[in-house]
RNA sequence: CGGGACGUAGCGCAGCUUGGUAGCGCACUUGCAUGGGGUGCAAGGGGUCGAAGGUUCAAAUCCUUUCGUCCCGACCA
């Protein structure tokens, strides 16, 4: 390609509206514009990214055994009322009416039409598993979009669905796709971890996400420096500490902490560490109208996932309001404490070998310190993990400690079971004539949020550094001053000619622009390899090499250009 | 949806407080020079100042409404 005939839309000032580094460089780029919130129009050089990606997934897909589909973006309410989801998705979820005033919504994803797909075609428990999969454009309505096409409203995503008669088949094809996701972000060149995670709306057991590690990405994950396990932090187990309750030293008192509410204010007052501090926050029961105290250490944060999760608590988990504090407790949220509370009370593991804490004491203005289990008050009734690991934590598996890494979710496999073939009755017949539910998986990759994620992690202060299968183009050919010389333009387009001869993709640079421009449009667009030439390497017979990625430039006799481009490139 | 901010040329911004009919940089067009790191000089083209209503002799500027956008919080590939 030259770039007399693909214009590279590139800009030098930074748009305003955008904040990380992937959403300014794709704009700054030319790889996107924007349409409206949370809308992108993909131009000619960012499409060839995106379709790198595609390609890619694509073959991975087909390699695990997938089969290929096209569904509707457009999907009718019947399916989404038979699951309940038309009720549940909420404002996420886009909905219209078509001319005949039925109500349809925009797919945000496809569970409901593949199960149907699933119940009217596969006859036979012969046929299973199957998985089928598809490459579309999902559109979720989602209350903010931000970063681009990180978290846009359309976007594009690969989504794969398999059907099973046994847990047994479906574990297998879970492992296979696990392994398949796995060559999908390798062959992208992507640095990116598995991750334990949790199965969130979708529903089902077990479940594990991709991330693509990256200091700015929104996910905090938290894996072992010993072993092999990683989770997100929703989901990441806290351990119960190993260690013993100490015995009281001191006696229980109570202290006047006038305006001290939260843990560091109070921490401060007292000249204590938050360690020593129990934070006790009163959230919503199962039971309507109830309360529940949930007991942490001051240093820890509460994991709503994790709560949420405990019959005991109303799901989703809401915290009670002041005047709901104050009729239960007596006071404000700032002065909060386990002793002598009259709601039911879940206590975080790490609270529990604490001896000598601080909390509040259930007066506004007032905390006691000193306080100890079975001596001043019953230990609670329920002990659980309901925190989020620290870095330092010991890892779950009991190998290693706990570090943290922020991570880019670009895919998420989940064991679905039952949950969407039960309620839209997928049943097939099984090998004893009795009919059964078909068990279930899915596999969604963002196919576009990829692209998004490959710039954040592969960039400079010059622009994107693709990595060499994402990239629009392999080579950037650039002929310094071209239109100033015959012998350049003639040795410039054959080697042009040489490149496409070999298979390789590669941007000729015809532009009549200076040397700096040009080199700077090359950097911000990120191509992996550039070949400067010039009216003086012709002299010596040499083109000048450098890879986006090193600084140093290399000269290269020009009959061995290509077939050190190749080895460059294997 | 709650909290904050902003809409002036394709992009980035000034002008608004104190009304007087719009400006700068980049980009674009043309010419000359330059020619290995976003080059210089000169000449151009491009804006119903987000929209609607109001106040006024006069509104980008003041008032009201409305639409859009971005940032901070609860959702997710």
């Amino acid at each position: 390609m030259r770039t007399s005939q693909f214009p590279l839309n590139t800009v030098k000032e930074t748009p305003a509206d955008a904040e990380i580094a992937s959403h300014q460089l794709m704009l700054r780029a030319g790889l996107i514009r924007k349409l409206a919130a949370g809308l992108y129009t993909w131009l000619p050089l960012g499409l060839r990214v995106l379709r790198k990606v595609e390609k890619i997934t694509r073959e991975e897909m087909d390699k695990a055994g997938g089969l290929e589909v096209l569904m509707p973006a457009l999907q009718p309410a019947e399916l989404w009322q038979e699951t309940g989801r038309w009720e549940k998705y909420g404002p996420e979820l886009a909905r219209l009416k078509d001319r005949h005033d039925r109500d349809f919504c925009l797919g945000p994803t496809h569970e409901e039409i593949i199960t149907d797909l699933a119940r009217n075609e596969i006859k036979s428990y012969k046929e299973l598993p199957l998985m089928y999969y598809q490459i579309q454009t999902k559109f979720r309505d989602e209350i903010r979009p931000r970063f681009g096409i990180m978290r846009s409203r359309e976007f594009i995503m690969k989504d794969a669905y398999s059907f099973h008669l046994t847990q047994e088949s479906l574990q297998q094809t879970y492992n296979v796709m696990y392994q398949a996701y796995c060559n999908v972000f390798n062959r992208l060149g992507l640095k990116f971890r598995a991750v334990i995670a949790d199965s969130g709306s979708i529903g089902g057991a077990v479940s594990h996400e991709f991330h693509v590690l990256a200091d700015s990405g929104e996910d905090a994950i938290a894996f072992s420096t010993e072993s092999a396990y990683a989770a997100n932090v929703e989901k990441a187990q806290a351990l119960a500490p190993d260690t013993a309750r100490a015995q009281p030293q001191q006696a229980m008192s109570r202290l006047h902490t006038p305006n001290q509410h939260t843990i560091e204010e109070v921490c401060r007052f007292l000249d204590i560490a938050p360690q020593q501090c129990l934070k006790t926050l009163i959230v919503r029961g199962a039971e309507a109208g109830s309360l529940v105290a949930l007991l942490l250490r001051g240093d820890h944060e509460l994991n709503e996932i994790k709560a949420e999760k405990l019959d005991t608590i109303a799901t989703p988990l809401q915290f009670a309001t002041e005047a709901e504090i104050d009729a239960a407790c007596g006071c404000k949220p700032g002065s909060i404490g386990p002793v002598g509370l009259p709601i039911n009370i879940i206590a975080d593991y790490s609270v529990m070998v604490l001896a000598d804490f601080a909390c509040g004491a259930n007066e506004d203005g007032y905390h006691l310190t000193g306080v100890n289990w079975l001596r001043d008050l019953p230990e609670p009734s329920q002990i659980a993990d309901i925190r989020t690991v620290v870095e330092g934590d010991p890892s779950p598996d009991g190998l290693g400690r706990i570090t943290l890494a922020r991570g880019i979710e670009v895919g998420h496999i989940f064991q679905l079971g039952t949950k969407y073939s039960a309620a839209m009755k997928a049943d097939i017949v099984n090998e004893d004539g009795k009919n059964q539910t078909m068990i279930m998986g899915c596999y969604g990759i963002g196919v576009s949020r990829v692209v998004a994620a490959a710039i954040e992690q592969n960039h400079d202060d010059k622009g994107i550094i693709w990595p060499l299968s994402l990239a629009p183009f392999q080579v950037a050919l650039c002929p310094m001053n071209l239109h100033k010389s015959e012998r350049l333009q003639a040795a410039a387009e054959q080697i042009y000619q040489d490149m496409l001869k070999a298979g390789i993709e590669v941007l000729f640079d015809d532009r009549k622009v200076r040397a700096g421009f040009m080199f700077s449009d090359i950097e911000l667009i990120g191509i992996p390899h550039r070949v400067v030439l010039g009216d003086r390497g012709l002299d010596t017979n040499t083109a000048e090499y450098k890879a986006r990625n090193q600084e140093a430039t290399m000269e290269i006799p020009l009959p061995e250009l290509i077939g050190f481009l190749q080895a460059r490139m294997a």
